[in-house]
Formats: C-alpha cells, structure tokens, sequence
DNA sequence: CCAGACGTTGTT
DNA sequence: GTCTGG
DNA sequence: CCAGACGTTGTT
DNA sequence: GTCTGG
C-alpha cells in the first residue's frame, strides 16, 4: 500500500543538492512515516514540512477519512483535489515505500540507491500545509506486492512537475515501471 | 431539488 | 467550494 | 476482497 | 455473468 515509507536524513540532502533548494527540515520528517505525519515535501522553490494526508482548504474541520493516496485516473474529477493539480503540485519525497509480501515488511527503493521522488499534490488548511500522493495501477514488477503504486517520477521529470506547465504535468501522469529492488526488512534479503 | 459528502485500498 | 446520491 | 445488485428521474 | 459498493 502506499501509505507507509521511509526516509533518511542524507536523502533530503541529497535531494536539497540536486534541486539547488535551502535545507530546512525538523528531525519529526526523518523515519518510518504513516498517514497524518509530518513528512518532507518539495514545493517550487522550497522543501518543507506538511501532513501527511491532504485536508481541503474549504473544509470545516479535519476530514473524518485519510486523504492520503489520489488515484490518478479521478484526480481532476474529485471534489478534494480538482483543480490542484494546475497550482498545487509537489514531490514527496521518500527512500522507499513498504508492502507486505508473505507476511513479511517489505521494503521498496530504487535499484540505483538514490533518493525517490513520489508526484503529489498539496493543499492548505488555516495555515496548515498537507498533501497527498497520486497513484496508478501497478507495473508488472510492482503487481507481486500490490495492484496500486505511487507515481514515481524520474530525475530527468521533477523539475517538469514542479516548474513546468499543466500540459507538462499531466503528460507525466501515467503508469511507469520504474527499476525497483525489493528486501525484506527483517535482516533477511528477498531476491526479486 | 437539496442534504451531505468530499478518499483509497483490499489477508497479516 | 462543488459534486452526487437519494 | 466479496456480497449484493443488476433501472431511471429529479420541486409542490 | 459482471459490476460496484462497502
């Protein structure tokens, strides 16, 4: 599921290097995240804290359901998140995600060791930042753990989703298959 | 029309 | 604020 | 996933 | 038999 990851403190500066951001981040986004944590997120020009599970600027109170995944093929039909994609786009950015396989934590990165960078979309709520990250159906690799994945964007495409225009954000909204490797977290390496 | 929702995933 | 389910 | 539906219109 | 709503 995408609704658990992991990240490290050198990957956030990793990531401040490669996109020429200010580092400024508070240890809380550092670890293993869950729904409703503080997690990093990278906005045009700026790296920064948001809750993890997007709350709607029009809403009364803090939505009764977690918002922590927006399925690609309905992000611009549903009521949460119409319209964000055109003025509130940003990475999440992880080292990897977990999924369960055979009963085991297992967790999921870039076969080249570099930081990943999920597409998402953010929102603000009487002052409060939060987002939420977009999934597609899986990749056949992916498909083994999950039949949903988050869109995970190439090095080559993060500064296209956050600067570029809608036209060349929407065109990086489809299923990828990007190199993965996968290891249980219990010590123990699966091979895949 | 108008009240009520507004979200996603999917075995541990 | 806007959609949709009854 | 799996149980339950499987149809449409829309103000008095 | 197949879709969808929970």
């Amino acid at each position: 599921m995408c609704n658990f990851f992991k990240l490290l403190h050198k990957s956030a500066i990793q990531a401040a290097k490669r996109l020429k951001l200010e580092f400024d981040l508070g240890p809380e986004c550092f670890g293993d995240k869950n729904p409703t944590d503080q997690i990093c997120i990278i906005r045009p020009h700026e790296m920064t804290l948001a809750r993890w599970s997007l709350i709607p600027s029009w809403s009364k109170e803090v939505p009764g359901v977690l918002m922590t995944n927006a399925r690609s093929e309905t992000l611009e039909e549903k009521p949460a998140y119409r319209g964000l994609v055109e003025t509130n786009r940003c990475l999440i950015l992880v080292d990897g995600f977990y999924e369960w396989f055979n009963k085991h934590k297992t967790l999921i990165s870039r076969e080249d060791g570099a930081e990943m960078y999920f597409a998402g979309l953010w929102d603000q709520w009487q002052g409060e930042k939060s987002a939420t990250i977009i999934t597609t159906a899986p990749s056949e690799w992916v498909s083994q753990f999950q039949d949903r994945m988050p869109l995970i964007l190439e090095a080559d495409e993060i500064e296209r989703w956050l600067y570029g225009t809608v036209e060349e954000a929407r065109a990086l909204i489809y299923p990828r298959d990007p190199e993965l490797v996968a290891e249980t977290v219990n010590g123990q390496q699966s091979l895949f």
